[in-house]
DNA sequence: CTTCTAAAGTGACAAAAGTTACCGAGCATC
DNA sequence: GATGCTCGGTAACTTTTGTCACTTTAGAAG
């Protein structure tokens, strides 16, 4: 776990790794878990170590609109943002692989912002990174039709999982993106008629 | 001057103020200019002390889509969080009403945030107010059809300029929306019919 | 008062997306 | 092999949104 730690996160300086290891509490959830829901009180930052953790926005409906993954070497914005102030979860959590992380005090991600340069910014970088995802989300609804939006989604999916098999119904895109089965399945009929995708039984093969 | 910002940021120390005002570098602008444009080199964070700022995010094929405000008392975030890293602007900003802003180069940024508890937690509730307030678009967008969308933007634009006459023509809120004007057209006529508004020529009155 | 222009209204149609309903294919379990 | 279940395909239809074409109107400028 020591070594493990400071190879997953490379540009944390020794004595942070120290400081974490010292205060660190380890979590695991199996696929499926949900690690922070909607307007639950954020008590933690979340390191993830191990595992893919989808990140989505609800809505009243029960309506799961997906925004971007947790993997290993990255962490959750949005609780490190809200230190200090009793802050609610504006985003639930949901773990698809198996997943480790962890947990750091909200008190003591405050005060390592001041001693620690790596840990500074680790945590701007984090900010950055994901603004500008939500960014590029936002670019996709705003500016894309369904079939753009789709295209963009796989992308984004086989970038997460390193391959170009995917495994996922047309129920759970369809859910993912907001909109219904039936418009996935015709608009990935016309893409594989495109030669864009090979579609199987809970799986596409992406081609492009 | 000075009293002013002190007024304007009142949070902010008063070591801070003095810090700011030995470099800060004012400038001005009138309704209509551009502040910052899409893939332009960010070399300072703004701070505003008057006048109101449209930020947009913008595609490749000439849309602009409105994302939030900037007026008095708030800074950019996108801005704050290109420290060190020469990087590009993500949105484009535009001036709605006249102007003033102070320019802090990224480099003192980054400094004060360990000097500077004030300034440290102005840049922190920056990043957490901007990304929920994306959030909420996100919202709107992924969820709501037009017509929740508009009633959506409408109460924003209320609550920005706090008065209840938004001068804005049907032309401006389809562009600022992604949509045409006849749509905005359609969908104003609906909410009048429903005793929500009153439209005149350039100006809605708002009833909500 | 006339003229001009930008803004807004509107009808008709096209395209995209959402909905309903039903069928069939693959796969696990008994 | 029969049963049941989830997943995916598809046709038919509705609703929403986008587009085109044209008219009307308010207000500015002459």
């Amino acid at each position: 776990m020591p070594e493990q730690l400071k190879k997953i996160f490379s540009t944390f300086s020794n004595e942070l790794i120290q400081d974490i290891k010292s205060n660190e509490v380890i979590k695991n959830f199996s696929s499926g878990e949900v690690i922070m829901r909607t307007g639950q009180y954020i008590k933690n930052t979340i390191l993830v170590t191990k595992g893919t953790i989808k990140v989505y926005r609800e809505d009243d409906d029960g309506g799961e609109f997906f925004m971007y993954y947790l993997q290993p070497g990255q962490a959750c914005a949005l609780s490190m943002v809200c230190a200090a102030k009793n802050e609610k979860s504006q985003i639930m959590a949901k773990v698809v692989e198996d997943a480790e992380v962890v947990m750091v005090p909200l008190s003591l991600m405050d005060k390592w912002m001041m001693q620690h340069r790596s840990w500074y910014e680790f945590v701007i970088g984090t900010y950055r990174n994901r603004f500008e995802e939500v960014l590029e989300v936002i670019d996709s609804i705003a500016f894309r039709a369904m079939d753009e939006r789709l295209e963009f989604y796989l992308k984004r999916q086989v970038e997460a999982c390193s391959c170009k098999e995917l495994k996922l119904s047309h129920q759970e895109i369809g859910s993912d993106l907001n909109t219904s089965r039936e418009v996935i399945s015709r608009l990935l009929k016309k893409m594989e008629q495109r030669g864009l995708v090979v579609l199987h039984r809970n799986q596409i093969e992406i081609l492009m």
